[in-house]
DNA sequence: AATATGGTTTCGCAATGCGAAACGAAAGGG
DNA sequence: CCCTTTCGTTTCGCATTGCGAAACCATATT
């Protein structure tokens, strides 16, 4: 599978009703990880009883939701993790990227992120960490962060059209996250500018205190970005300087690798 | 979230004819890896091209589904892979279980899976491979696996009510996958019997040849079986005697203290 | 340019699914 | 032990939703 650019989505008018509805009880269910029952989620959707209940039982058919038998409440079901994880596989260039990652993880004893854009977020799609269990991020994938604040984010918001660009800036604003990240605007877009020129960003704390991030894009066959490549770590193994002796080259070289890998000539 | 037992899914009849048909149209695309136009898909489906249409758009802006725009084709979209790893954190006993499975992988050196019954099948929920980027095993979170040749499979189906049982087998039959793989229901029963004494089960190459594993049960605080934690790897290092001196008694270990942790009282 | 191909939109009809209300099954309390 | 409450599930008549044939439009092709 190719991943392209974002998907902006179209104004909303003519959608399914059914759909619109299955979105929004997915996402509530979502977020009650100790499950909810038909008239709490009725309530939380707005809709009736009934109404919520002939979704969830037609839902749970599909295996979508799962109805805990005992407490009569329902969770996400396993075909969401099912379908989550069959599209992960076939994103083309994360196969190419695994051994690489895996490489990069051993040689620099961080934690290594594959990331896309999508819905105007950064989202991770792989993570190699060290098997030595010791402090892990708190990254995963499925996750979405910010494009501002994240060595990730700033790579893939860095080739984007400006237009699009605004767009995303536009509905997202720039929020602090740390006393390091860039809020104005301007003087993002200068960054980006000089990330566009070194090849690599750098996430110096600006998303979570003492985490410090380098991060590379990744190329298709026509030259776009369609990914970021990243090591991540604490600030005190991650230093400015260990960035600029060794690490920057690494991820850079480990993402051109990838590129050439899924056809891009560089 | 407690996962308890499986979800026998009641009789269709009442179903919502648009969740039916999403259900279908994510099952299709799941097999395009390189995406699928309207027009086949609506072809593979048995829908006219319009209907197919305004289905595809509005599963794509709540991003169930995504638009290729270059090529036009429609793939997975990533609202899935967000929903199912959300659904991967929201099961309780895979945070207790992640560190146990990551020190038995290092112990043991081979390939660690947590599995639960799902839509009568066993589900890989979690995995931990070593880095040492060797020959690494075919699964995957959310593949799913019979139960009657696979280590995890015969923990889950051996502690199942009897007729439940009964209407998996009548379900899914015993296919035959390897020379080793059990296909006769007495047989199969019986050694599910063997199971329950021993409190552990193996899989000796009856679901890949020249592959070999141990799995133990987790249980919760009512004693119920949800889970089984497996060691797999390839025979010549899991041989019968290493399972029997070693390897058995670890992953029943590892898995009675998972166990506890989330409220078992052995 | 003309044509073919395939994605997208329209629109009038009726099937689909909506939701108020009835029903039923547990749980709690007198 | 029965009565009451609570909450999940089912029913059913109505009208809204979404169905799908056909028109439309945008690319690619000759």
């Amino acid at each position: 599978m190719a991943v392209q650019g974002s998907n902006k989505n179209q104004k909303p008018g003519n959608l399914v009703q059914t759909i619109e509805r299955v979105s929004l009880i997915l996402d509530v269910l979502g977020r009650y990880s100790r499950g909810i029952s038909v008239g709490e989620l009725s309530e939380e959707v707005g809709l009736p009883k009934g109404s919520t209940h002939r979704l969830l039982s037609s839902l749970a058919y599909f295996n979508f939701v799962r109805q805990d038998k005992p407490t009569k409440k329902y969770h996400l079901g396993f075909k969401l993790l099912e379908l989550g994880s069959l599209l992960i596989t076939q994103i083309d260039f994360r196969n190419e990227a695994r051994p690489l990652m895996q490489e990069l993880a051993n040689k620099t004893g961080e934690t290594i992120h594959l990331v896309v854009l999508d819905q105007n977020e950064a989202l991770y799609i792989d993570k190699v960490a060290l098997n030595q269990s010791g402090l892990q991020m708190m990254s995963r994938v499925g996750l979405r962060m910010p494009i501002h604040c994240t060595s990730v984010g700033k790579i893939l918001a860095a080739y984007l059209p400006e237009e699009e660009l605004d767009l995303i800036i536009k509905e997202k604003k720039l929020p602090r996250l740390t006393a390091h990240t860039m809020t104005d605007v301007a003087l993002f877009k200068r960054h980006l500018k000089e990330v566009r020129v070194c090849g690599y960003a750098i996430d110096d704390e600006e998303n979570e205190n003492g985490i410090r991030c380098v991060a590379a894009p990744i190329r298709n066959s026509d030259g776009a970005v369609v990914a970021a490549l990243s090591i991540s770590g604490p600030s005190i193994r991650v230093s400015l300087k260990a960035i600029e002796d060794s690490l920057k080259d690494q991820v850079c070289a480990a993402a051109l690798h990838i590129s050439k890998k899924t056809g891009f000539i560089g």
